[in-house]
DNA sequence: CCTTGACTCTCAAGTTGCTTGAGACTGTAT
DNA sequence: ATACAGTCTCAAGCAACTTGAGAGTCAAGG
């Protein structure tokens, strides 16, 4: 019989752990003096402790292990077996997340070597769950042509008493920006009630549809859109750099109010899906 | 100016997470209502926030994010620079940690599947501290020797009046099992303080010295020596399905008072270090 | 037998980055 | 006026312990 002091030794499990095993029921003391409380331990407790620690190792938790050796005697195998195929693919995941995640700060470091400071703006990664927007599709001979619709859709939807559930935008369909004939759709966020009864705008070909969920990096440009090129550039560099590619159609999100005093502020979103590692 | 809910969707970031930063002053709101106490924000403070995403995505700490851009307007390039640098082979440590720990489920699942239970035993891995012994070490013919000496040299130094400080053991520094020329060692822990005072042992060629701090792969074995053969191999598997190496003498410490009547416990531990992934 | 010092005990609180919930207000639309 | 959604402020919870306070216990030395 050891104190715990002497059986911490033994194990090379601190003191604390083994009281704190003690108190959640996981390795109870083979006896516990009732008058001073003194825990002992005795070595035949070791082949339960190691394999408390075999598991832990494994990457469970203490209450999974306490529940699969709750049992007296025999652990139930079946059991374990599915919590480690489930631990396996939980592992794996995170190995490619840290993988990744690694990737990202070697990107940073590299950046901050060269240009001797962090970059103006913060491409960051998000979920955007899918939205149901007003969707009015059409391709552009010029740029301007876009100006001009936006001018005209946005503000004829709202006049049908139809209010945005978030921030209109544009859908870049052309992969390539080919400045002559860009296929481009304007998007106006609705809540999901609103798709159906708006069919009236059928006659102006905008209709109702669901913008997919996606992963995309995003980049909220501030000031003028003259420089807008160079913030695309910004996350073009960003997606390279971090190993994803352009999945779908770009999105250009209108945060501000078309006469904000502060100017306006833009949010480009490129959805995104990894590279597979080589 | 946005409520908190409306920023919450123009961010994508959970309210509570908002309130949260507001609280620790990571982010605070642009405005607060004083007789509501509302939180309002604003557009301009999506790139503060965009940043704080981007650090957090490199896994810093949001003490760390704080830290790095309490100062104004500009953050601190050179001490970001040193953060990921860590930060980097922390992500380079973990990751082979999370590899080794996936390969340890994959030899678990294989284990059981193969024969259909946990076995009896459960390999560890642990860290050992560097011990002081004294030590004797001989080249045996026959392992009978060994026993014989055991019976002697603990004895012995016990009746010098000197006390073990943990179980004492033999180190096997032959890698290969002759058993026809076994280089052992036997060890016999003692407190720092003894080492040098017990020189006297010198011309029983005992010495005091300081085994190594290892990593070891330990297995405890319960009951009679007769299959202690069995336990060796378990751990020999062990250690190659797991992709480790023998780095040292292996040890085998007798943790049970000879003549205890539950029958002794050995564990023993080999000395190990990662292979590298080819 | 007493003292000293090393152990041990039982709480409680701290760690990280939030989330969840209770109970009370506030703002907006009917 | 009355909902109802949104907001507020705490407080507690998660995981696996660690740390510390304050008090009691054990073994050895004088």
């Amino acid at each position: 019989m050891f104190k715990i002091g002497d059986f911490s030794k033994v194990c090379r499990i601190p003191v604390s752990a083994l009281r704190y095993y003690a108190d959640i029921g996981l390795l109870e003391p083979a006896h516990i003096d009732d008058s001073s409380g003194y825990r002992y331990y005795s070595l035949t407790q070791l082949p339960r402790l190691h394999r408390i620690l075999a598991l832990k190792d494994l990457g469970l938790s203490l209450a999974e292990i306490k529940h699969l050796m709750a049992s007296e005697g025999e652990l139930k195998v079946e059991e374990l077996r599915g919590m480690l195929k489930l631990k396996q693919a939980e592992l794996e995941k995170e190995l490619s997340e840290r993988q990744a995640q690694l990737n990202r700060v070697a990107a940073r470091l590299h950046q901050i070597q060269q240009e001797g400071k962090m970059p103006e703006q913060d491409v960051i990664l998000k979920q955007i769950e899918p939205i149901h927007v007003l969707a009015y599709r059409f391709t552009a001979k010029t740029p301007e042509v876009i100006a001009e619709l936006m001018q005209i859709v946005y503000p004829g939807i709202y006049q049908m008493g139809i209010i945005a559930n978030g921030a209109p935008g544009i859908l870049y369909h052309s992969p390539d920006f080919n400045p002559s004939a860009i296929d481009a759709e304007l998007i106006y966020p609705v809540p999901e009630s609103v798709t159906d009864a708006v069919t009236l705008a059928e006659k102006y070909k905008i209709t109702p549809r669901t913008l997919p969920a996606v992963e995309v990096a995003s980049l909220t440009h501030h000031g003028s859109y003259d420089t807008l090129e160079t913030t695309y550039k910004v996350i073009g560099q960003w997606i390279e750099a971090n190993q994803y590619e352009i999945a779908e159609a770009t999105r250009e999100l209108y945060l501000t109010a078309p006469d904000d005093p502060e100017g306006p502020i833009t949010e480009i979103q490129f959805p995104v899906k990894k590279l597979a590692d080589k």
